[in-house]
RNA sequence: GGGAGCGUAGCGCAGCUGGUUAGCGCACCAGGUUGUGGUCCUGGGGGUCGCGGGUUCGAGUCCCGUCGCUCCUCCCA
């Protein structure tokens, strides 16, 4: 049998999974904050929902999605993202007619094939919020203070805000004609990649990093320079609430995103101590998705991140420190009637609360105590024929050392729990 | 899609210009102490040296291939 994991999923395991508690009650925690409602959606959804939602020439639909067949020859695909599902949802609960506005916010796996490294893995884990139902700026400030909230509650430093705005679709057609005549005249002197994207699709090229590249870009006009006056005046109003909330940004005209829904406001929070996979989170608004799937004409935003990311950056920056796992009560057993005894104390304790453990492998008792030290254990018992008989025992309390002789019935035991703290 | 590095016990590693039964630390198990922990001492279990082929009297070591892992580039979470 092949017991090797599959390439790019990883096992989260019981000495890691402390972070992602942390990162997980951050991200639960900020939304209580803001008010955002949890909601959960499949892991498999029809190819086409993401294949419409997100654009067929993005990277993700063309090369990096898990697709198969189902037995009755439907395509579908593993979840690459969250935000077309959650707008199939709203639209699938009639939330458009019903109740057009929603905060909502979202934890879970998306899958996408490519190759694995540093933060970057086939099955990785999301934190999300989407809100639907308006175009005011207000929300726009909202959603990009949620993700800084949430970082200050974690303690991370090293970050900053890559803010732009692309526009309504028309002005992103029309940028994607003024950003077509710029390269057109230079893409000779351009990478391959460049000169495939010149006509699928010229935003990207702003991204590009090869060094040949450069020279143009550089010249390329900004997007925010060619806003409409409405979409101009939304941005200028986003940034003057951040403002007004203290929290920095810097435009960048260059801040494209490769997911095509995308409109006016996109950001990126990025972190310095990620390597090259420097993007933590990435987000924007999405005013036509609602409509591309076939709603009537409502606005979103949204952002995603990495907690693959969040939880490198918590180990590596040490600011958080992990509670180490304690228990109430070791119980250890000797003999039969011992064993027994202690057997149906700890249901007892257990049931009022208490987190009891018992040896299940009748090890010399000096073992047994050895893994009541490994396990933290704050009280110690030991119950052997005896102590069964009698119905009295010593406890001890593990740090100190102290043994208190006492009944062994389960609300005296429960008291001495509860005094030790 | 392109590039680099690395595969020896669960983990971290050593193993010289090829030379007996492949070692060390941690962890694990047992005993010292058959009813009281953290220390210490002793012992033990664990390895197809990633896999396949080649060279050789002899390969963990050299050669070729292959698989896997990690990282970089790209893109992004």
């Amino acid at each position: 049998m092949n017991t090797d994991r599959i390439r790019g999923m990883y096992d989260i395991l019981p000495d890691e999974i402390g972070w992602w508690r942390l990162a997980e009650q951050a991200m639960i925690d900020t939304a209580r904050r803001f008010n955002y409602r949890e909601i959960r959606f499949p892991i498999v959804e029809y190819t086409e929902l993401f294949a419409r939602g997100m654009g067929e020439a993005t990277d993700v639909v063309g090369k990096e999605m898990y697709t198969f067949t189902d037995r009755k020859e439907r395509s579908l695909s593993l979840r690459p993202e969250g935000t077309a599902s959650v707008v199939r949802a709203y639209l699938n609960q009639g939330w458009h007619t019903q109740a057009p506005f929603q905060k909502l916010f979202y934890i879970g796996p998306m899958f996408r094939y490519e190759k694995p490294q540093k933060g970057r893995c086939r099955q990785f884990h999301q934190f999300g919020i989407e809100a639907l139902g308006s175009l005011d700026p207000s929300l726009d400030a909202e959603v990009i203070s949620f993700a800084w909230s949430m970082m200050d509650q974690l303690g991370i430093g090293g970050l900053w805000l890559r803010l732009n705005s692309i526009g309504c679709s028309e002005d992103r057609e029309r940028f994607r004609a003024v950003l077509h005549a710029h390269f057109s005249r230079s893409i000779a002197h351009m990478c391959a990649d460049c000169n495939r994207r010149l006509d699928e699709n010229p935003m990207r090229i702003l991204d590009c990093k090869e060094p040949q590249c450069q020279p143009f870009i550089d010249t390329a006009p900004g997007s925010a320079d060619h806003l409409c006056p409405e979409c101009a005046l939304h941005f200028a109003h986003v940034r003057s609430l951040l403002d007004l909330l203290g929290l920095g940004y810097e435009i960048d005209s260059r801040l494209v995103r490769g997911i095509d829904y995308y409109t006016r406001t996109v950001f990126e929070l990025m972190s310095k101590d990620l390597g090259s996979q420097d993007t933590l989170l990435g987000g924007g608004r999405y005013d036509g998705l609602v409509e591309t799937f076939g709603g009537p004409s409502i606005p979103g935003l949204g952002f995603a991140g990495g907690f693959e990311r969040l939880v490198i950056i918590l180990q590596e920056r040490a600011n958080a420190k992990l509670t180490e796992t304690s228990l109430d009560l070791f119980l250890a057993t000797l003999g039969e009637a011992g064993r027994r005894y202690a057997f149906s104390l700890a249901q007892r304790l257990r049931r009022d609360g208490f987190s009891v453990d018992i040896d299940h492998r009748n090890r010399a008792l000096r073992k047994q105590l050895t893994l009541a030290n490994a396990l933290h254990a704050r009280h110690l018992l030991v119950i052997g024929d005896d102590e069964a008989r009698a119905a009295r025992g010593k406890i001890k309390q593990m740090d100190s050392g102290e043994e208190l002789e006492i009944s062994l019935e389960a609300d005296t035991i429960a008291d001495v729990l509860r005094k030790g703290g």
